[in-house]
RNA sequence: GGCCCGUUCGUCUAGGGGUUAGGACGCAAGAUUUUCAUUCUUGAAACAGGGGUUCGAUUCCCCUACGGGCUACCA
């Protein structure tokens, strides 16, 4: 059906509200069958009118992508042949559909308010618009012919249904779950065109996944019940033929009890779930997003995609190009995965590890501004980085692990050494910042025996004094190699130092 | 309640009629690092239950249980 046909896929995001995980693995689905097609990623906007449209939303949905590597071939802003891509430009066509199926007997004319209908959901706890009751509510079946044109062209509100065939098997193959079936009769009769004209979801994606040509659909798995609905509009409309394939993918889940990842869930346990920052416009509250929190883009996408995918090998770590490459919807799995925001930071920590130095650079540069330092020496600053970068899990580690490369310590963790000082150490620094000062040769191997020889000349132990040392360069029981910091650091800062700290622990 | 989807270590998962059921995160222990982290080694840790089918089921089928999703004039 869709083989000869050109791959063509969909994103297609609402703009309310911050574009979370689920989201952005749809897209990375999206995309990474698309790519592995040589086909085309659309990415289409879903801002009906009833949605809350937030300003800047759309926007904020294509820095997302974009700074994931995902990037669309058409768009609203780059549109293709079956453009517009955003809903709210395509509404002229929907009730011309809506009443292409009226006519044709597949839908109706529903004139029940809301009011209506929540009444008889009152009186009828399971309540369905359904095969069962339409021909009681007041609607173009059960009333007559003058009925139904009266109050038409008196303008009365009204909405149009579809008309579910009363006793029907509608199935379809998955590409994930394979075979999936529904009874019609225990579907209701879902309102394609609202009173006010505009489509629902259920009419507007399945005339504008045709206009746009769409041969496969990724969505999420929230959207499996609805399918028979969708499948038989394909049909209803006349484009059963031309109907794409689909694939409903795994839900992801809170890492802790049951359920599916919601914002709240982040705030409560403490990890983003937005891919960027994402400030409420209407409570103005701020979420903090990956990119923010210091994750690579190529960790997220990577940590996305193996959520609910692997390429039946060991291998946990891909990149971009390598998951187009090796992407198959076959080994989508169909069960829904928690999120484990721990591996998550392991991704990115691994990341950060093999990532190329110059690439990080720029973001560490800004970084080390942001604390007011403005002069960098960009060849120290490479060094650091180097030593440093395995131990950071995120980018913004950086300061905390390697601030005192570039700004003297400001407090000491005097208490791990203070029980223990005495004279005879504070005249072995002091010796050996007149020591520093002779020394020709500036290096960590250089110092290192110098070091150690005056410690075992004093009569002390070495681990009696490396400590203290460290302390006074860094401030505290943490760093890399301390002879590697004093060479780093250079002779007169290191001196500096020394003379700063030892008066504090005397 | 109804419908749909799912179920392998705590988590993400591999596997698949006969396996010591594999890997990763996390956890624990040890080593290295005269700091902290990293790294390395080792360890604990799983086929939801019951029926079939079969010489043999964790794997195939059915039922149950459990989990999730949907059940709006939201998407």
């Amino acid at each position: 059906m869709s083989s000869q046909k050109k791959v063509r896929v969909r994103f297609a995001p609402s703009p309310t509200g911050g574009l979370h995980l689920g989201g952005v693995r749809t897209a990375l689905f999206n995309y990474l069958f698309a790519k592995q097609h040589g086909g085309d990623f659309i990415l289409r906007i879903e801002d009906t009118d009833q949605t809350r449209f937030v300003a800047g939303a759309e926007e904020y949905i294509n820095e997302c992508l974009a700074w994931c590597g995902i990037i669309p071939d058409e768009s609203p802003d780059k549109p293709g042949a079956y453009g517009p891509y955003r809903q709210s430009e395509r509404k002229a066509t929907y009730r011309q559909y809506a009443e292409q199926l009226v006519n044709a007997g597949y839908a109706y004319y529903a004139f029940d308010t809301a009011e209506e209908l929540d009444e008889q959901r009152k009186i009828h706890p399971n309540f369905r618009y359904s095969h069962e009751n339409r021909l009681s509510l007041r609607n173009s079946l059960s009333l007559s012919e003058e009925e139904t044109q009266a109050l038409l062209s008196k303008d009365h509100p009204h909405t149009i249904r579809i008309k579910m065939p009363e006793d029907e098997t509608i199935g379809f193959e998955d590409m994930i779950r394979g075979r999936v079936s529904f009874e019609t009769k225990l579907v209701d009769d879902k309102v394609l065109l609202k009173a006010d004209g505009m489509p629902t979801y259920h009419l507007a994606v399945v005339v504008d996944d045709h206009a746009m040509q769409i041969s496969h659909i990724f969505r999420g798995e929230e959207w499996l019940p609805s399918a028979p609905v969708h499948l038989l509009l394909w049909e209803y409309l006349g484009w059963k033929n031309e109907m794409p394939a689909w694939a409903h993918l795994p839900l992801i889940l809170k890492p802790d009890g049951n359920g599916k990842l919601s914002k709240r869930d982040g705030d409560r346990l403490g990890f983003p779930v937005y891919a960027m920052n994402w400030m409420d416009p209407k409570s103005g509250v701020l979420t903090e997003g990956f990119r923010e929190l210091g994750f690579l883009p190529e960790a997220f996408v990577n940590m996305l995609a193996l959520l609910g995918w692997n390429d039946g090998t060991d291998q946990e770590l891909f990149g971009l190009a390598e998951l187009v490459a090796k992407f198959s919807v076959e080994r989508i799995s169909k069960s829904g995965a928690k999120f484990d925001y721990e591996k998550a930071k392991w991704f990115n920590h691994e990341w950060i590890k093999g990532m190329d130095n110059s690439l990080l650079l720029p973001q560490i540069e800004e970084i080390i501004r942001t604390h007011g330092v403005s002069a960098i020496d960009t060849v120290l600053l490479d060094t650091v980085l180097s030593t440093v970068k395995e131990r950071m899990t995120f980018v913004s580690d950086f300061w905390p692990q390697a601030s005192f490369f570039f700004v003297r310590p400001e407090e000491y963790d005097i208490e791990a050494v203070k029980v223990k000082w005495n004279e005879q150490k504070t005249a072995f620094f002091q010796e050996l910042a007149g020591e520093f000062e002779q020394q020709a040769t500036w290096s960590a191997s250089a110092i290192e025996p110098l070091f150690k020889d005056k410690i075992v000349q004093s009569g002390m132990k070495i681990g009696e004094l490396m400590l203290p040392y460290r302390i006074m360069l860094v401030g505290g029981k943490f760093g890399p190699d301390v002879f590697l910091i004093t060479e780093l650091l250079g002779k007169e800062e290191v001196i500096a130092r020394i003379s700063k700290a030892l008066p504090l622990l005397k």
